[in-house]
DNA sequence: AAGCGGATGTCGGTTGGCCGACAGCGTTAG
DNA sequence: CTAACGCTGTCGGCCAACCGACATCCGCTT
């Protein structure tokens, strides 16, 4: 579990790991994790915000639609990764959806309304739900000042080193990133057009900089990639 | 107050009408305001985060600087506005600046400590505090959606919905909203050029959809306004 | 094994809006 | 009162990147 405790450490409030020996203490036998199927829905806008998730397998899409009905992608999330925390927030409905990516999601739903009496007796989790909202915030504060000021390569290169440093695996210089992520799903996440993200790539695996096929992404040498 | 009272409701959370009763109670006499005068820094990047801010009077710029040195405006806040709210969620060194931008601005600090000591006794302040951040993620959120997917002027005229909705004062079907807020403020906040406002709000004027002078933007009809 | 839907790769045409430049115009400081 | 600086207004050049179109290519499904 090596690996997965990284992922919490990253999400930087080990939120889940402080709360299920509560959830076993406080919540009984409730201790369970909900399974997905492929394209469901987790939750769809105007669903009640009742629990937060945390993923335990497989890959959960969040995003909202346009009034044009086009599908916006707002994250795509893995093991170890938090979502619907607005809920904790004042949120009453969903303005956004949640779906699953993969057959076999697993996710831990965690109440909201459990989670505001934990908090009662222990105020040490206010703190820590107070820092996962606020990581949030300024992880979404980099990524509008990304998205405003810097060009479309800018944007895709940050987007693999924070890939690299979140997923990749080192091996000397080089870093290997798995991942399913279509270009598509990268223009989504970059703000950039799919066009744009297979040219950007193709350009660095030109230049040597990285190499790339339909199952993962390698950097070269992280320092030299810019 | 009535005024300020519904700037209050509008920030959604009551921070500082709940605290200033504490803050007489528990803080003694230290139930001051702090002066600053035009261009003044409140705090800089690097500064330890150890308060957040009430606006009293006057207004406050935030931002911070791209690595050329170019600043960047995230907001510009007035009366009843709060800011500095990272400080509570884990931020520990200032990542953005807040600077007076008017001469006997009045603040109104609130240190982090003394904050986290009340919520121990007061489980409704963590509440509060956590729908704060909350509030900040919704509509940073709201904000990046613009920047992405819309273009210019669509941006330009949300923003005056915004500000309509926040600081406007209906009369018939006219909106007026008192700002000194120059066309390049107004770029810095919607993600725009200093010309390309110049020219839409004439655009909007031309249309006799709005009216606007140098202190002041009426809104002919915010139904009308799109 | 065949076929089909989705993913990747490549090309131009098109354009929103940034930016520099410059000319009034208002405010403000002294 | 006056100078100076910053704000507003307008024009045109320019370009990043979006978008449609189309040609593979891959891999899953039946």
């Amino acid at each position: 579990m090596t690996n997965t405790t990284a992922l919490w450490y990253f999400e930087s409030v080990n939120l889940f790991n402080v709360l299920c020996p509560h959830k076993t203490k406080v919540m009984g036998e409730k201790h369970e994790f909900r399974r997905y199927n492929r394209d469901q829905f987790v939750y769809i806008p105007n669903d009640e915000a009742s629990h937060i998730y945390m993923v335990v397998e497989g890959r959960v899409k969040i995003g909202h639609y346009l009034d044009d009905g086009k599908e916006v992608v707002s994250a795509i999330l893995t093991t170890g990764e938090i979502f619907g925390e607005l809920a904790l927030a004042g949120e009453e409905r969903r303005k956004d959806f949640a779906q699953a990516m993969e057959n076999n999601t697993m996710l831990c739903p965690l109440s909201i309304d459990e989670l505001k009496a934990l908090m009662k007796d222990d105020k040490e989790l206010s703190f820590r739900l107070l820092k996962l909202v606020g990581l949030r915030l300024m992880r979404l504060e980099r990524k509008l000042e990304l998205l405003v000021f810097k060009d479309a390569r800018t944007r895709i290169i940050e987007f693999l080193k924070d890939a690299a440093s979140w997923k990749g695996k080192k091996v000397g210089f080089e870093t290997m990133i798995p991942t399913k992520l279509t270009h598509k799903d990268i223009a989504a996440l970059t703000g950039t057009s799919r066009q744009t993200v297979t040219t950007i790539l193709n350009e660095l695996k030109d230049q040597n900089l990285i190499y790339f096929d339909r199952r993962k992404i390698l950097i070269r040498d992280l320092g030299r990639l810019k």
